[in-house]
DNA sequence: CCGCCGCTTCGGCGGCGGGCGAAGCACGCT
DNA sequence: AGCGTGCTTCGCCCGCCGCCGAAGCGGCGG
């Protein structure tokens, strides 16, 4: 149960400038060595290693230590989730600045292991509009129907239930609509990216931290999504 | 949209742990003076002016003059519902401490202005099992039994419509359960406050910051809640 | 008209926290 | 074993930010 002064430890984790970028880049899922997150904030070793130590002490990270490498990764889908609400009422309080690849941004994108944007809002009303996804307690399950198509695309299901939760709406703040979340929508974003649907958009980011998270749907993905989905490019 | 400096920015407002006390507050859906909100941080006027207007300047909180009173309030529900899920991650994240009060906390309280804890989860529940809510695009709409039923509770249909949303969810971070948020959501608080179903738990607030959102269920507002809609005590 | 009261602004103080360079440690490669 | 590399720790500096006391402003009441 949160008292204020765990909500403002929690919030003054998120509040530093240099923090946010690192948290922002560790939001497309994958786990990064201290030194591409410094790299990415455009800040020396010594800083980031401290950063990155509260944001562990904090419980936002979890490090992975790997031969002479330390791998940072976000602890939860909570904590992503948590980072991309606030990150929505950011921008709905400061909506005035849009910086390049803004639109790019909004269109598709990781949010930690799942698709988010416009495309993932877009394959939540297509599985929802065909049956392959029906209500359940707490989320979703898939429909005979969807179990058929899913495979059919190269989801691996059997992969998809092993997550805590199989499927559960998240809200997509740039659509202001619900995206899909959870195992299925891991598998998903792992099957499009497998099979270069979808491409990441650059591997480094120098200069823009949200480089790492934006992607950009291939020629062939968009046949493939439409064949499979109804999907319009 | 939000670049990792708006997010830090917000972030960075709510990272106080003066203003997190305020914020809390507020949570509890009454707009208060600066000084009543200096007197619950335990700081001097100034201080508490100096942060009411980075709140007001970032878009948290309206103001609202009136004579020589200025009244704040949290400036919508989506900053109120950000503050709670950022506050259950928190919870989550550290959660060794427990308070005075406590478990009071999470059995009813105020969001912004809508009911939270287990009695608002089982509220949820009892709307949901009995029909008198149904879901629809983008929430739930009220049956006509649940008109019937709710009209007959006391709360104020009409003006529940007036609201933005009707109804919809609203994660509540202590039971990790969906209750209801909205204009009925809303007006059912206000019912409930109206006919001493339920009460706050004290006025002023010295010491416990989170005593305006802390609410207690009345005998007799136990009797009616199982009357009509058979929640038990 | 004067005085009280709520709130804001100003000036100054103190402490915290982020940044860097240098040094130290751990691991791996040859 | 020796070296290079990735990361951390240490020591230090600087700037920012929160706090207060004093003063200024505006509304309200006698």
């Amino acid at each position: 149960m949160s008292s204020p002064a765990d909500l403002a430890r929690l919030a003054d984790l998120l509040g530093d400038p240099t923090r946010a970028v690192m948290l922002q880049a560790l939001l497309a899922g994958e786990a990064l060595t201290a030194g591409e997150l410094a790299r990415a904030a455009g800040i020396g070793a010594p800083a980031a290693s401290a950063h990155l130590a509260k944001l562990a002490e904090g419980g936002l990270v979890v490090v992975h230590p790997q031969g002479r490498h330390r791998y940072h990764r976000l602890a939860s889908e909570e904590v992503a989730a948590a980072i991309e609400t606030l990150g929505g009422l950011a921008a709905a309080t400061a909506p005035q600045r849009r910086w390049p690849h803004g639109e790019a941004f909004r269109t598709a994108r990781l949010c930690y292991d799942h698709l988010a944007g416009r495309l993932a809002v877009a394959l939540h009303g297509a599985l929802v509009g065909r049956g392959w996804i029906q209500p359940a307690a707490g989320g979703w399950t898939a429909t005979t129907a969807g179990e058929a198509g899913l495979a059919a695309m190269g989801v691996d299901l059997k992969a998809a239930r092993t997550a805590r939760r199989f499927a559960c709406d998240c809200m997509d703040w740039s659509e202001r609509r619900p995206h899909l979340a959870g195992g299925l929508a891991r598998e998903i974003a792992s099957c499009c990216l497998r099979r270069h649907w979808l491409t990441r958009a650059t591997a480094e980011c120098a200069g823009d931290p949200l480089a790492r998270r934006r992607l950009a749907l291939t020629p062939e993905g968009g046949r493939a999504l439409h064949a499979a989905l109804g999907l319009a490019a």
